[in-house]
DNA sequence: TTATAGTTATTGCCACTGCAACAATCCTCT
DNA sequence: AGAGGATTGTTGCAGTGGCAATAACTATAA
């Protein structure tokens, strides 16, 4: 496959490219922070998601990336890790409730205000005009029924 | 956590929401096309990547992703479905040069059309002006040696 | 030539993702 | 009350992703 599959010259295909990429870039750049701070991107945002009062799983999972089989598993490894707790809910048989634990409030607030620097660290090239303008266009394009990235 | 951990309010934290947002929204859609071809989207951007003379894993690696050990695996699953092949290099014979097949040209060139249809469907949002806007901005945002996304 | 250092590809491990199947439970309607 | 259908959470599977360790090989330098 040399050049026959391009097509740079579509407008709408090299923005495509550049959005995907500078996506990647900048979440791996986030993701490190985070990562220093001995947790995974997926559990960070698991964790902040959660309420003080608990939230059911499929609740939660809907709030970042929609799918319960994958919330299961994250949730697993935050209790294990003790920033999270499992409890019966109250009534309904069915769902639990996740909860924060004191430890996971904890780990959070020393992770937010690196996580906050770097994300002001890699959106720097913009000036505050041109950070309003570029999530303009971006939510024009993702306006719809989408799970919440952080 | 409630709303302690927000920072809705600045800006640079509310364009990288978006930024990851309408990134994964948009890599959904786009790759159910490719799924639906009967590929996944990192076996699809492998195979695109491969040039008529074949490649070393290494450099395919990082055309993509960055990972050859990552890459190794998807080239297993391609060349397990005869898409692809694996040729020892003359000269070092360290290195291994991936080739692809007649099938999988025909492959990518059957998938490629719906591919830019659903690209262009995904950005029709914005107007042609707009697309080259967010173009530039994304292109300072990513700007610097990162792996090209397709 | 031989020892040392670097490179290439693979493998294994753990975590994440999407999806389908499943059991337990709840709800609705007759 | 009981049947049928929907919802909740879990589990299993295939694929992806990053990282470390390793074997095979090449290159460099004494």
């Amino acid at each position: 496959m040399d050049d026959r599959f391009d097509s740079s010259g579509d407008p709408a295909v090299a923005a495509f490219r550049r959005l995907m990429r500078a996506s990647l870039r900048l979440k791996r750049s986030v993701g490190t922070v985070i990562h220093q701070a001995g947790m995974t991107g997926a559990q960070f945002f698991t964790l902040l998601r959660i309420p003080d009062e608990g939230i059911p799983i499929t609740k939660l999972a809907a709030k970042a990336w929609a799918d319960p089989g994958n919330a299961s598993g994250v949730v697993d490894r935050l209790e294990r890790e003790g920033l999270v707790e499992r409890r019966p809910a109250t009534g309904d048989r069915r769902v639990v409730q996740v909860h924060t634990t004191a430890a996971g409030r904890q780990r959070i607030g020393a992770i937010w205000p690196a996580y906050e620097r770097g994300i002001r660290r890699v959106m720097a090239p913009l000036a505050s005009g041109e950070l309003s303008e570029l999530g303009a266009l971006l939510e024009r394009l993702a306006e719809s029924e989408e799970p919440n990235i952080d």
